[in-house]
DNA sequence: ATCAAGTCTGTAACTTGTTCTAGATTAGCG
DNA sequence: CGCTAATCTAGAACAAGTTACAGACTTGAT
């Protein structure tokens, strides 16, 4: 893996990069319009000034472009994240305040939400590397939160439970059956697992 | 809403609730094989002998009839666990048997869980209706687990998460990024939210 | 039994994701 | 530079979900 999270296969040029990038952006660009459906693979490799065939080798397929879409979102909020952490005294608390910001950015661009959660949990087998990535990387991003470097396997499948439940979420609030302060409920809910888990009380007399 | 849990708009007649049934029969079948790309819609209109244009006046969609086929299934486990409720003591565990076991029944076929929780989670707003039948489905489960007869909120925010917890865990796992034992792990997680919101404790000295 | 309204059938057409192909372009190398 | 393999382009073709429609069949009311 490189830096940036991606698979380090053969190395792109110079051009190649910027094709990426310009497919990166342009599904982001349609899928913040119209959301998923209005990714639509011709008009992405149209806005990038690619034939449709070389977004098929870059992606080969519209999920497998929009969870790349994804990780490279989670990329920004996690820098933008760590130059800014959560204040909160409690793990719990900063681990909440942390996904309750993340929330707000996608708020932002509901449409894009859209797009980016439902290709993430729709994704079959063929696409496990790259979900596995985000998921990584929002677990990355949670540890972050609760500040601990070096967490029990009780506090990973607190974390676990945690992304379970930020992905359930988030699909509720897209498909309209819950509204955000529901959502913020649910995230306040399930962080308080993050106290039964610390290892100061559970473990360490 | 009628005792199965649809809503109640025209009554249909016998042929046309027999026309239902073999389509929800045919459904099913074909995603026990093949999982959700194997449920194809002149597949479905032909196995259950019925035109396709009929197909879609019965579900809108695709989605819709995988997430009636769901409704379905849940009725039948719904039923079945009735009559047979967890034993254990404390109603967390009873929470988390009643999921392993739900999870086992799904692990027989795995390939219809594949079909039916994808088209769940896949689901956009004109599915909602349908989508919250089958969460309030899945909330009555835990409710008689727990059994709780008049939960508190918090309560509820507790199975609400359970429920964010049990969907996503099973895509985790459908899609190979987890294995059953993760998510078993998972689910026992979650439940000790139960303990934590349990009036008894909280409310009630 | 008859009629009007609503359903069902069979089939074609349309949409969008995906695959394929032939020829042009580019990259890396001697 | 000149060659070769890889990559890219344009466009056709294919697959499956969805829509449209004309004609046959049911249903329910009179």
């Amino acid at each position: 893996m490189n830096a940036e999270g991606r698979p380090a296969s053969p190395p792109l040029t110079e051009r190649q990069e910027a094709r990426r990038r310009r497919i990166l952006h342009a599904s982001a660009q349609l899928a913040g319009r119209g959301g998923f459906e209005a990714v639509q693979m011709r008009e992405v490799a149209e806005a990038a000034g690619v034939a449709l065939g070389t977004l098929y080798r870059y992606f080969p397929s519209k999920i497998h472009l929009l969870v790349a879409t994804m990780q490279d979102q989670l990329q920004h909020l996690h820098t933008t994240l760590r130059k800014r952490p959560p204040a909160a005294e409690d793990p719990a608390e900063r681990v909440a305040e942390t996904l309750m910001r993340a929330f707000r950015a996608l708020q932002r661009e509901p449409q894009l939400a859209d797009a980016m959660v439902r290709a993430l949990t729709f994704a079959d087998r063929s696409v496990s590397p790259e979900v596995d990535t985000v998921s990584r990387l929002t677990t990355a991003i949670i540890l972050d939160a609760m500040g601990a470097e070096h967490p029990t396997p009780e506090q990973l499948s607190a974390v676990r439970v945690i992304e379970h439940t930020w992905h359930s979420a988030l699909i509720t609030w897209l498909s309209g059956r819950a509204s955000i302060a529901q959502v913020k409920i649910d995230i306040e809910t399930v962080c308080r697992l993050i106290d039964l888990t610390a290892p100061e009380v559970t473990a360490t007399p």
